[in-house]
DNA sequence: ACCTATAGTTTCCTAAAGGGAACTGGTTTC
DNA sequence: GAAACCAGTTCCCTTTAGGAAACTATAGGT
């Protein structure tokens, strides 16, 4: 007899991993926790801004990125009528429910980097 | 005169964005939120064991996220010398750790259903 | 006239991620 | 002796992600 999988079918948990597999989609790519980190400390930011802050993004990827989030609600974005078109980026409400998220995760990283340090320090 | 970033600049904030990639490169690619919380519900597992909880994954796949999990201290191999050859795969304390970020996105990603699921539905 | 700025899009390319299938090599079971 | 189970590895292939450079069009500055 073949042996099955029992501990991941249960629908509790096939529930989890799907919501674990939607949340990872949405914040999927190398800038999106950038993009949104940025936004959530400024509230307000045009394109150009957003090229300026998020280091090393092209603009090509940074639009691609803000058109994701904007299709999920978690960035507004509005054009304002102004003489060369600007554009402005929001954060929404709902993208700030995404701020415990992004403060585990930098937490984890910079307790991550002490540990890493400290090991390296015990070998010498 | 050009302008110039001003907000990711900072020490304080140059870390944060630091600390967030490192976390993410951890925990990067396709399996490893997967294979970590199905490690953390069950302390012991065995490479078939993980071949048949992980829905989808493949025996290469498998062994190259392990060994990054291993190599990172968040998983533990350990070779039992049995008949046919056994493994044993734990997670680690240090893996234990990443729990709250774990829980944090799998609530984050159930709200996100219930909001999709909503907002679905008013538009009836 | 020319440069800069605004917000992108388009084209073309490379690198990285992911996956299927076959294979290793040992052991046990039928 | 053939088949199956264990824990992988190797080879080859496709798909996706990411990025650089050029281009759209409009307007203000020097």
């Amino acid at each position: 007899m073949k042996k099955q999988a029992s501990l991941n079918t249960t629908t509790s948990c096939s529930s989890r991993i799907t919501a674990i597999k939607d949340t990872m989609e949405i914040l999927s790519g190398k800038w999106k926790f950038h993009i949104i980190g940025t936004l959530l400390q400024s509230d307000k930011m045009r394109f150009m801004d957003l090229i300026r802050e998020v280091d090393g993004i092209g603009a090509k990827m940074l639009s691609k990125e803000l058109q994701d989030l904007e299709m999920n609600h978690l960035v507004s974005r509005t054009v304002l009528n102004t003489k060369p078109i600007t554009v402005e980026y929001k954060i929404t409400d709902y993208g700030k429910t995404l701020e415990p998220i992004i403060n585990e995760i930098a937490n984890w990283g910079m307790e991550y980097r002490k540990l890493i340090y400290k090991a390296a320090n015990q070998e010498d």
